[in-house]
RNA sequence: GCGCUCGUAGCUCAACUGGAUAGAGCAGCGGACUUCUAAUCCGCAGGUUGCAGGUUCAAGUCCUGCUGGGCGCGCCA
């Protein structure tokens, strides 16, 4: 079993803060490294201006002179002005990155603290659209990268299929739904209702008026046609989310409407009142929270009686802590409802639920067309399964002209298509705002998820072209000529921590974009197969060996499948 | 009007907690397939980091002001 914690680069950076720790007289997480720019200045950095001062030496001193008296196992320093560079020996580089970068363990660790994940959460009754695909895939892979890193994770999937849009569907379906419609494309006849509802209602007053009754009968918790009339809805609606899902494979613990904290709803009421934090405004009850800084109050109840948003978020959060008492919980939701969450927190805080700040925003930004902006309302969507299929059909195009005797030609088109497009999302910071391009989404050339496929399929080709694969013993010396790969992976496991503690899958992408690169290097300009060195050939399939399975570890966590041909 | 957020090469994006000469991909130009998959590799060109101040030994990064875009601001979710 490989140390969890030590993989890598860390074990180096670990000696290093060690010696410094020492030496300079400070706790070891004092000591920063960097990362220095240029790559023949070595692995790590040390930046000496911070410790000259307790050192009365100036940062020029005192890093020449650590650079003379440092002695640390496979390392060398070296000082350039103020700048403590660190070399790690190739040799001992590569004999720990074939060890630790070919074992299922690889940047795994055992943190075990018990984390929530709500992600996805479309409404019911309306297509996925290209928005709900950041929350699912951010999600998915957030989730994941706390799973590797040992968390217990629990995946909800918090489906919109309660609230008053649901009395306007109601409505809507009572004047122009048509059974026969409905049986060919559910979801796409309900949103055509849901559509001509919003189109309607400005000239028509009695629709609002039926809406309304009709919601309200839904909260009544009494049985009736309406509450039947939702059910169907539902299940039609969950059997086309399930779909989608299938084809991401993304997976929930917990597939929880809103309506499933319909029962707990009044008790939040109570409690809200109890905590005397409940206040009437213009018929509504609301929460103020001018204390928290926060000028707009949360509304709890309308004047009409029902239930909003923040109550049965409200609700849900509770049922979660009784259920779970969760280290997180982290709402993987775009950024728009940032004041949502910060006036839901601040009700908890009122309330005094110390477990309030367990509760995290993961806001990311919206998915934006040069066209404006969709909107569901007015029927402008862009179907999430559309994208895809154009995705796998070029896919399917460029597999026909590059490699037509490839077996399983549909499923490889699959996994690159959806694979093309999961990580063109995970590529990006998640608070920006991207704009959709077509052209963008499905390039499979430079930096994209193809590419990283690509880069696997070839490392499992090569391995599978090998007479006996990766040697049981082979002499890791001889890598030296693979330094820039070996560094590369080498940060792989520091790229996991840092992706999940900042809740940003993005860096594990960029981590897995430089190896890849660094991997097509080595093996274009240094061959592994019949050069007729057998200790050569041995070693070079155990770098090849760490480069596909780096590459099969990150991408399963961003959830782009790696074909092992394409 | 108030709040949040973003502004880096023609385009899309990087830059670790403030650190060294701001890096990639795409598009453009020029090279490399008798050899493990050219969805690749090598090179050239491309920058006043929106503007102006401030803090610091050091600012794309922190602070203030301005400017431009996006989002939000009581009975939708």
């Amino acid at each position: 079993m490989p140390d969890l914690t030590l993989q890598g680069l860390d074990l180096f950076a670990d000696r290093i803060q060690t010696e410094l720790a020492a030496v300079l007289q400070c706790s070891k997480d004092r000591i920063a490294l960097d990362r220095p720019r240029a790559e023949d200045h070595g692995e790590f950095a040390l930046p000496c201006f911070r410790f000259a001062k307790a050192a009365k030496k100036s940062p020029v001193e005192l890093a020449g002179g650590l650079a003379e008296s440092l002695r640390i196992a496979d390392i060398t320093a070296s000082a350039v002005g103020p700048f403590l560079n660190f070399k790690i020996c190739p040799i001992a580089l590569a004999r720990r990155i074939t060890e630790d970068a070919r074992s299922d363990a690889w940047g795994k660790r055992a943190l075990g603290r018990k984390t929530l994940v709500e992600y996805s959460s479309p409404n019911i009754a309306k297509p996925m659209h290209v928005g709900h695909l950041r929350s699912t895939i951010l999600g998915a892979a957030l989730a994941r990268l706390h799973e590797h890193l040992g968390h217990e994770v629990v995946r909800i999937n918090h489906i919109g299929d309660w609230g008053s849009q649901f009395g306007k569907l109601v409505a809507g379906w009572r004047r122009w739904g048509e059974e026969n419609e409905f049986k060919k494309d559910p979801i796409g006849h309900l949103l055509a209702l849901y559509v001509r509802y919003h189109k309607e209602e400005k000239e028509d007053e009695t629709l609002p008026a039926d809406a309304k009754a009709a919601f309200q009968e839904l909260e009544s918790g009494q049985e009736n046609d309406t509450r039947k009339l939702w059910a169907r809805f539902t299940s039609f609606s969950l059997r086309e989310f399930d779909k989608v899902y299938q084809r991401l494979d993304v997976k929930f613990d917990l597939v929880r409407g809103e309506s499933w904290y319909e029962s707990k709803l009044a008790d939040v009421v109570d409690w809200l009142k109890k905590c005397q934090v409940l206040q009437e405004d213009d018929g509504a009850q609301i929460v103020d929270l001018s204390s928290e800084g926060i000028k707009t109050p949360c509304l709890v109840l309308t004047s009409h009686g029902t239930t909003l948003y923040a109550t049965r978020d409200l609700a849900a959060a509770c049922s979660r802590w009784e259920e779970f008492s969760f280290d997180r919980c982290l709402y993987v939701v775009g950024a728009e409802q940032t004041l949502h969450f910060n006036q839901f927190k601040a009700v908890l805080k009122r309330c005094n639920a110390d477990w309030w700040n367990r509760i995290e925003h993961i806001p990311f930004g919206l998915i934006r067309f040069a066209e404006g902006k969709l909107s569901t309302r007015e029927g402008r969507v862009l179907r999430l399964e559309e994208v895809l299929d154009r995705a796998v059909e070029l896919a399917a195009e460029i597999i026909q002209e590059k490699n037509p005797d490839l077996k399983n030609k549909e499923v490889v088109a699959e996994q690159v298509g959806v694979g093309a497009i999961i990580f063109h999302d995970l590529k990006h910071q998640r608070q920006k705002d991207v704009l959709f391009n077509w052209k963008e989404v499905l390039s499979f050339e430079g930096d994209t998820g193809p590419y990283l496929q690509y880069t696997h399929a070839r490392c499992c080709s090569i391995l599978r072209k090998s007479e006996n694969g990766v040697p049981e013993s082979f002499d890791a010396d001889l890598l030296t000529d693979a330094n820039p790969l070996l560094v590369a992976l080498g940060r792989f496991p520091d790229a996991i921590l840092d992706a999940a503690e900042k809740r940003e899958p993005t860096i594990l992408s960029q981590a897995l974009l430089k190896i890849a690169a660094a991997g097509n290097s080595f093996y274009r300009e240094h061959r592994v197969l019949g050069t007729g060195d057998e200790q050569l050939e041995g070693a070079r399939l155990a770098i090849i060996d760490s480069l596909r399975n780096t590459l099969r570890i990150g991408l399963g966590i961003l959830g782009v499948p790696a074909p092992e041909e394409m």
